[in-house]
DNA sequence: GCTAATATAATAGTATTACTATCGTTATTC
DNA sequence: GAATAACGATAGTAATACTATTATATTAGC
């Protein structure tokens, strides 16, 4: 990404946290390394406390910035999704081809995750295993209709509304274009899990990829060819 | 389903109880009233110590059953999807047309779960509800690889494996038939789940079920045609 | 119907988790 | 240089996720 991106900021729900993470160096360091031990221990395993040892900090401090680990797991995923949403937004922009257009979108939605020096203190490649592993968890919880009135999950809404207007734009009368785009956010992410944890259940391996395979599924739903 | 499977029994691994809970009345008992409470309280606020009050019985006489509410998380789970497989065998098994048998198989994987009364102390209703909600949860974990090598996810797997299977007997040549099944399977719950607490996210609703969705989807995929 | 074996209940206890509260100390700002 | 905010240290609580022990039922075999 570019330098003139550095100061760039993702819009993330202030409900999310008490104390703002971006506006101080100990919150920036809490997100940083509580990335890390999230994807090193699993989020069942994670605490306070234990982040508190690794960056040296004191426990109580932590609970300064965010209520629970369930509502510092929603920002880590705002933070992703915001991330991908400008990535794809930005890539699909100049693009007026809506099939074009589309397959660019399917392409950043389902692609491994390279590193992005834009923000330096997050790690996106390991960020990404985090949503692989975790993001479902966030969500299926029994007060989801609650959090979601309170607009936990606003970016990850408006991504599958993008996407799914992008597939409508293809094909105007498709008529499921809202299921096609959250299996495919959702599924990409499964596919990544599987491909690691299940090689058996997924046809993605090192030289097949999510976005082959998602590509080649849409395209054919939607009737459209690649290579026209 | 028929009287005549009054005795079915679906096969479990059994490194995932301590005692066979289907050898007890307080067994079933537990595997009964686990599903409502799981289902009322979702899996996070689940204790063992709250199904024994629930059912008069004792916290440690769960432990005797079951090392954990993981294990019995998976034990659930194996039940479900071993019951799914059962059906889906059953209602493909005379067809000999491949589109026909396949469009079977989507048809019962991907339906609306209705009571069966072959499993006396099972609501299949409210399991289905809990598989919704809960099942990523068992396999969304650290110790995966470790516990698929114990055989924890068989059932799931031969699953996967048949339907994918049926994709191929329609279209040899589909390059992607396991990640096609595994994203059906995955993305049925999906689907379900969105339905009802993200309606903004799906074209599922009243008048429209992810078997519709699911079925148009696979058979464009695969470019088959409904009516012929 | 009695005995032995097994299953279950009751109770107690431990380490860890998920916090909350208080207070003293260190930075920052004005 | 004083005021204010941020942070660290310590303590404490209720609940969780168990394990262990012992007492009491229940059942099975004879």
């Amino acid at each position: 990404m570019d330098i003139l991106m550095q100061s760039l900021r993702i819009g993330i729900n202030d409900k999310l946290y008490i104390k703002d993470p971006e506006s101080s160096k100990l919150g920036k360091k809490i997100v940083e390394e509580s990335i890390l031990l999230i994807e090193e221990v699993g989020f069942e395993s994670f605490t306070f406390k234990k982040l508190g040892v690794r960056i040296k900090s004191n426990e109580s401090s932590i609970y300064r910035y965010f209520e629970n680990k369930h509502k510092l797991l929603l920002y880590l995923s705002s933070w992703y999704w915001g991330w991908v949403e400008y990535r794809m937004v930005f890539a699909t922009n100049g693009i007026s081809n809506p099939k074009e257009k589309l397959q660019k979108a399917i392409a950043i939605l389902t692609q491994k995750v390279e590193e992005d020096n834009a923000f330096t203190h997050i790690n996106e490649v390991v960020l990404h295993k985090i949503i692989i592993n975790e993001y479902s968890k966030s969500y299926l919880v029994k007060e989801v209709s609650q959090e979601n009135k309170e607009g936990y999950f606003v970016v990850f809404k408006r991504l599958v509304g993008r996407l799914s207007q992008m597939i409508t734009a293809v094909d105007a009368d498709y008529p499921y274009p809202l299921s096609l785009a959250s299996t495919l956010l959702e599924g990409s992410l499964h596919q990544y899990f599987l491909q690691e944890h299940f090689p058996t259940l997924t046809n993605c391996n090192t030289s097949v990829n999510p976005t082959e395979f998602f590509t080649d599924m849409i395209f054919r739903t939607l009737n459209l060819n690649l290579n026209d």
